[in-house]
DNA sequence: TCGAATTCCATACCGGGTTTGATTTTGTAC
DNA sequence: GTACAAAATCAAACCCGGTATGGAATTCGA
């Protein structure tokens, strides 16, 4: 179990992974080509697509793992689905955020947000949380109700995220923007729970 | 002026435009190469990439033209912006709607949600809508409060139009279908505006 | 150590899209 | 009508992301 060929295996694909980012954090995402990258990785280009099916899949390893569906479907007894997800980005935000290497996440962030390409794929991704979603949701309401939610919330997330990454490339301090984001955090859920005419706070 | 220059250049817009529709919808969008549009269309590829932007540019001509931001924006003195929205989708489904070519709307919608490259082509355009109405929105609420609202707003728009086409393909009738996409509309309006938790409803 | 399976590689290829530089077509001024 | 500048078109080469091929190297299990 775990032998030789799994080990560098995982050693190959981490050191082509971690090449890629360097470069594209260095240059940009676009200026970088796949075969510069393989080359430097010192692979084939054919065996760097063996590990990633995609350049965006390069720079977006361990991005957009938010397993919605199963927060939902986990939740206790008697929890709404939006307080169940709620009380998950209230805590991890509380936690898991706070200890987490600001300044690795914000040039994540930054080459993510900062290209077309990028944004499209990680939308891409939601995309299909989303679908995962609606079909947990679909068990209580119905097919076509679900997907309006699903859509709503996979929406307010993703939103959640950019305006994060709009207030840091706008000059605020991470600690300050991580404040603005619980803030607009709690705002975005109550704004799905109530909707856009109950909610003309502030 | 509409000197002869300007009459061919959208002649010749249109006639690649038209070729390049029946060959998708003859063969699908991934089957059908950009070369054999341009031979088809007896033009150079490289002048096809004068006109369309892009391969996806050519199925999507004329599509996703809704102007999210313009009815906002001209909505009457106290109207909110989703009671303009709703007044909108409704004539729109009473009027127009009505009014146009089924047949057609029904094979550009299977050609769209059944290319997974056009799907999000088509997701990418209501990025740019859901960004402009934010900006409007933005003037009455918060710039953070306003994209999130733009965001749920767009992506139930894309939703509505997705049950829409799965419901047709699933072998609805196109009256049946266009009845059913009536009262989603409502209960996604109503959903916007009154929350997750207060629509209960059937 | 031997053979089978797996991995890797170099290379050629495909399709979308751009660049280049020459050629044709159109508008306009005479 | 002619001449000339601007604009449009063209063929061809090129770039890049991604796939297919067929062979060489590596690892595994016995």
């Amino acid at each position: 179990m775990a032998g030789l060929r799994e080990r560098k295996k995982e050693q190959t694909r981490q050191r082509i992974a971690a090449v890629a980012l360097r470069l594209f954090t260095e240059r940009g995402f676009d200026a970088v080509t796949v075969s510069e990258i393989a080359e430097a990785a010192e692979v084939a280009k054919a065996t760097l697509f063996t590990y990633f099916p995609s350049k965006e899949s390069l720079a977006l390893e361990g991005v957009g793992q938010d397993d919605l569906a199963g927060i939902v479907a986990r939740r206790p007894t008697g929890q709404s689905p939006l307080q169940a997800l709620r009380a998950h980005y209230q805590a991890f935000m509380a936690g898991q955020m706070a200890a987490m290497d600001r300044d690795a996440v914000i040039a994540r962030m930054r080459l993510i947000f900062g290209s077309p390409a990028l944004s499209g794929a990680a939308n891409t991704l939601l995309y299909q949380q989303r679908r995962t979603l609606a079909s947990v949701l679909a068990e209580e309401h119905g097919a076509t109700r679900a997907a309006l939610m699903a859509a709503q919330i996979a929406a307010t997330l993703l939103t959640l995220q950019e305006s994060f990454f709009h207030l840091l490339v706008s000059g605020a301090s991470p600690a300050k923007a991580v404040r603005a984001l619980a803030e607009d955090t709690e705002f975005a859920f109550d704004l799905l729970e109530h909707g856009i005419e109950h909610v003309k706070g502030q």
